[in-house]
DNA sequence: GAGTTTGAAACT
DNA sequence: CAGTTTCAAACTC
C-alpha cells in the first residue's frame, strides 16, 4: 500500500497539525519528492527491502490553487538543497520542490527532521525501478536527468545517474533543486484486489481495512460535499459527491460498495485506479483529472463511481485545476457536534462520509488527521448496522418514487415536521414507518394546508426576489441612462431636475427668505412666500422641460 | 442566543 | 428486541 503512495506521489514529509507523528517512521527518513505519474502505472508487488521506504503521516496538501482536502499543515523545517528551509505552513510547497507552475499534481510532504551527512554508497541495482525519475530545474547546476528514490534500510534519498544506473547515494541536502518528473519505467495498471482485513502475505495488498473510502478528488477537487445524494433535487442543486465506500468481506473476494449506490461489484473483482491515486490506512485518494478521463476497472466499473460523482459534480467542475470559488448551491451544511468528534451517525457529515470541512464542531476527528479512528467509527457503524452509510432514502416501488429506507419513528411531530425524516425528505410516510399520529400521508388536511402555507411563502419569497432583482437592476442602470421619455413622451425628472437647477432653486428661495426678513415680515408671511417662490421655481423647470 | 423539543443513534 | 440514554438538529421564545 505505501509503495503506492511512494510509487504515485511526491513525497516530502510533513508533521501533523496535532504533532501526533507516527513513530514507525524513522525520522531521518528525509525526503521527499517521488515520481507523480502521466500514465497509469501497477503497483508492483512487495520486493526486497530496498523499495521505496514507508512514508506515514502523510497529509495532502495544496499546490498553486489545488483545493487542499486537509487543513494546512505545519512543518518545522527541512534540509532543502543545501540549506534550511523553514515553512509555516505548505502552501506552496511546488516552490519548494521546484514544480513546474501549473503544476496540478498531489503533492505529499513528509517532516524532514535529521541533518545527519549522508554517506555515498553503491546503490543496488534492484532499487532502480522503484526510483523516480528527477531532473534539476534549469537554475540548478548540472542539468542531468536524475533518478532518486529512498530505501527502508538507510533512510536517506538516493540519487541515480540519469541513464538509471545506480550511482551514488546523497543526502537530500546536496541535491539541487528539482523537478518532478513521470517515472517512465512504471506500467499503467493498477489493482485493488480485496483481501483480509489483516495484511496478507507475500500478494498485492491494496485494499487492507474492511472498509476502503474512495475520494474522487483531492487533487484538485473543490471542496468536500454530499456524498450520498438521497433524492434527485439535491443532485439538481450541484451538490459534490466525492467519496463511495467500498468493503472488503475478511476472507472473502467480495469487494463491495457501501455507500453511495454502487451496487455490489463482483466477487474478485479487481478495480484499475487512476494514476495519481494513492491509498493511505485504508483510503484511496483519487486525483481529479481522472473523472474526466473516466477510470476503468478490469471486469468492474469503479469508474461508476467516477461518473456518479462526475455528473453530480457538473455544474461546478474546476477549470484548468484551478478550484471554483464557494458556491452557496455546492456548500453542504456544516455541523456542529460537541461530544461525538463527529465519529458517530449523529454527524451529518460523517453520516454521509465526507470529512468535516468548515464545520462549526469541536474535538472533531472527522478529519484525514485521525483517519485511524475514523476508519475505526466506520468499522464500528458498519458492525452496528451494515447498510449505516446507504442512502436513508431510497427508490419505492410502483408509484412512490421515492421512500425511506427504514422509516421514520416520530411520536410527537405528526410527521409534519423536520424532525421527521420522511418529512424533511419531502416524501411521504409510507407502511414501514412506525410513526404515532402520523400525518403525513397523501390526504392529511394536515399536511395539505402545511404545503398549502408553504407553497404561498415560497411564492412570496420568489416575488419577492424579483422585485428586489428588478429595482437593483434599474439602480444599476440609472446613472448612466440619458435622458428618457415616458412613454406619454415626456422627459422624466432626473433628466432635467441637474443639480444646477437644484441649486438654482435654493437660491432663489433663500434670496426671497431674505428680503422677507429684511422687511419685517413675520414668520408665516415668510413660509408663504417661500413656497410662493418654490412654486414659481417648479413652474419654470416644468416649463423648460417641456422646451 | 438560550432553552426546549424531538427522534435517530447508541447503548444496556 | 425493547427500554433507556445520548446526541445534534429543529424549533420556540
Amino acid at each position: 500500500m505505501l509503495q503506492q503512495e511512494a510509487a504515485s506521489h511526491s513525497l516530502v514529509k510533513v508533521e501533523p497539525p496535532n504533532g501526533a507523528m507516527d513513530t514507525s517512521t524513522p525520522i531521518s527518513q528525509k525526503f521527499v519528492a517521488m515520481t507523480t505519474p502521466t500514465t497509469n502505472m501497477t503497483v508492483p508487488e512487495p520486493m526486497d527491502q530496498d523499495v521505496p521506504v514507508t512514508i506515514s503521516a502523510l497529509q495532502a496538501c495544496q499546490v498553486q490553487g489545488v483545493q487542499q482536502p486537509v487543513v494546512p499543515q505545519t512543518v518545522t523545517s527541512q534540509m532543502f538543497a543545501g540549506r534550511a528551509v523553514s515553512i509555516s505552513s505548505l502552501q506552496n510547497p511546488a516552490a519548494v520542490l521546484g514544480l513546474p507552475p501549473g503544476n496540478t499534481q498531489p503533492v505529499m510532504i513528509q517532516q524532514t527532521s535529521s541533518t545527519q551527512p549522508v554517506q555515498r554508497r553503491p546503490m543496488a541495482q534492484s532499487i532502480v525501478p522503484q526510483g523516480n525519475k528527477v531532473i534539476p530545474s534549469p537554475s540548478a547546476p548540472g542539468n542531468k536527468p536524475m533518478y532518486f528514490t529512498t530505501t527502508s534500510s538507510s533512510n536517506k534519498l538516493i540519487a541515480i545517474s540519469g541513464n538509471s544506473v545506480p550511482r551514488f547515494v546523497q543526502s537530500i541536502g546536496n541535491l539541487p533543486r528539482f523537478q518532478i518528473v513521470p517515472q517512465p519505467r512504471i506500467s499503467p495498471q493498477t489493482t485493488l484486489r480485496p483481501i483480509a482485513p489483516r495484511m496478507a502475505t507475500g500478494t498485492s495488498t491494496v485494499v487492507r481495512p474492511q472498509v476502503t473510502q474512495i475520494q474522487l478528488k483531492p487533487a484538485n477537487t473543490p471542496r468536500p460535499g454530499k456524498q450520498v445524494l438521497p433524492n434527485p433535487s439535491q443532485q439538481a442543486t450541484g451538490v459534490v459527491q466525492q467519496r463511495v465506500l467500498l468493503q472488503t468481506h475478511p476472507g472473502s473476494t467480495q469487494l463491495r460498495a457501501i455507500a453511495p449506490n454502487l451496487g455490489n461489484l463482483p466477487p474478485g473483482a479487481t478495480i484499475q485506479l487512476p494514476p495519481g491515486t494513492i491509498i493511505r490506512d485504508g483510503v484511496v485518494y483519487v486525483p481529479q483529472q481522472v473523472q474526466t478521463a473516466g477510470a476503468t476497472t478490469s471486469g468492474v466499473q469503479l469508474s461508476t463511481a467516477v461518473q456518479i460523482s462526475q455528473t453530480v459534480s457538473s455544474t461546478a467542475e474546476p477549470v484548468n485545476g484551478v478550484p471554483d470559488p464557494p458556491s452557496p448551491t455546492r456548500q453542504r451544511k456544516p455541523c456542529n457536534c460537541t461530544k461525538s468528534q463527529c465519529l458517530k451517525l449523529y454527524c451529518d457529515c460523517f453520516a454521509n462520509g465526507e470529512f468535516c470541512s468548515n464545520c462549526n464542531c469541536n474535538n472533531c476527528s472527522n478529519n484525514i488527521d485521525h483517519e485511524k479512528e475514523r476508519s475505526k467509527a466506520i468499522r464500528a457503524c458498519l458492525g452496528r448496522n451494515p447498510h449505516a452509510f446507504h442512502p436513508k432514502i431510497g427508490k419505492g416501488t410502483g408509484e412512490t418514487e421515492r421512500r425511506h429506507n427504514k422509516g421514520c419513528h416520530c411520536k410527537r411531530s405528526g410527521c409534519l415536521k423536520n424532525y421527521c425524516e420522511c418529512y424533511e425528505a419531502k416524501i411521504l410516510c409510507t407502511n414501514i414507518c412506525k410513526c404515532t399520529g402520523c400525518k403525513n400521508f397523501e390526504e392529511s388536511p394536515e399536511r395539505k394546508t402545511l404545503m398549502h402555507l408553504a407553497d404561498a411563502a415560497e411564492v412570496r419569497v420568489q416575488q419577492q426576489n424579483a422585485a428586489k432583482t428588478k429595482l437593483e437592476s434599474q439602480m444599476e442602470d440609472l446613472p448612466s441612462r440619458a435622458p428618457i421619455l415616458a412613454h406619454a413622451g415626456e422627459k422624466l425628472p432626473f433628466s432635467f431636475v441637474t443639480l444646477d437647477v437644484v441649486e438654482a432653486t435654493c437660491r432663489c428661495l433663500l434670496v426671497q427668505a431674505s428680503a422677507a426678513e429684511k422687511k419685517n415680515t413675520s414668520r408665516t408671511d415668510i413660509q408663504k412666500l417661500v413656497l410662493e417662490e418654490f412654486g414659481n421655481c417648479l413652474l419654470k423647470i416644468i416649463h423648460a422641460a417641456n422646451n
